[in-house]
DNA sequence: TATTGTTATACTCTATAACTATA
DNA sequence: TATAGTTATAGAGTATAACAATA
């Protein structure tokens, strides 16, 4: 049962080796992310308010291909943590802004110099150029 | 409620770009395996079981990266379809020999001519060597 | 009429514990 | 005792329809 199994033909298809690496990538980040109590998900989604805040629900949907329903228990949740606040739209009366607390503000730091040790770790694979490339490269094909 | 937002963080991380890669390049797919009525990890199996004929549901699961309990309803399924039969292991009397039937092996042949050119739609945006760089370096981090 | 945020809901994917039969 | 395949089940993740408030 020790058979050597031929994965050759998959090897040759761009999706499964994009999948395969995001897949070993992911699982570090996680274990990484647990000290933080932080799914991939929540860490994009702090990680976009520090970077804008006053953003919207609806502006990360899009920045992050999530659908609104499906952002609305992960906001309440962060809420509740304490990690974002949520603010009357300047402008717009049916939209929210959202800020991080200094909680969440300290927290998302944290976690992004996280988030780079781990990325870090995968890019030691690669030469300085390599990783350049790698990430060029993955940009020409979704962008 | 126009504002770029602002992705240039998340960016720089190696797990983002090759979800975000991952994400368009399976949405395609799927589309693609339609006519077959194949979902990506049923394509990957019938796949696995082409080019190994006699694999295990075991060998099945270490090479994707599937839980056993997960694989028994798909193999259920595709066996249902009459894609592929079971026949007793030879030296193993716990395992189970999978292999492809006719229909199956027309059928995941067809799938794998469209999977190509799912991958070439791709593929097409890079040059031919960046299209290896890209494969090979992907290699280098799951690997 | 269109959009933001929301509820409810369903469907898929993934994960764990425990069983059976064979090794 | 360890492994292959299975069952049952629980938890994420992802999808659609429909609503109230606002544009």
């Amino acid at each position: 049962m020790a058979e050597r199994i031929d994965t050759r033909y998959l090897e040759t298809l761009l999706g499964y080796n994009t999948r395969r690496a995001t897949l070993v990538i992911v699982a570090d980040f996680m274990a990484q992310m647990q000290p933080f109590d932080l799914s991939t998900v929540e860490f994009s989604v702090l990680s976009l308010i520090r970077h804008n805040p006053g953003i919207t629900s609806r502006q990360i949907c899009t920045a992050l291909n999530i659908l609104p329903p499906n952002l609305v228990g992960l906001l309440k949740r962060i809420e509740k943590r304490e990690l974002i606040t949520r603010a009357p739209h300047l402008t717009d009366g049916r939209a929210i802004g959202l800020s991080l607390t200094a909680a969440g503000s300290s927290l998302i730091q944290a976690a992004e110099k996280t988030a780079a040790s781990s990325d870090a770790h995968f890019l030691s694979k690669l030469s300085t150029s390599e990783q350049e490339v790698l990430k060029k490269l993955l940009k020409k094909i979704y962008l």
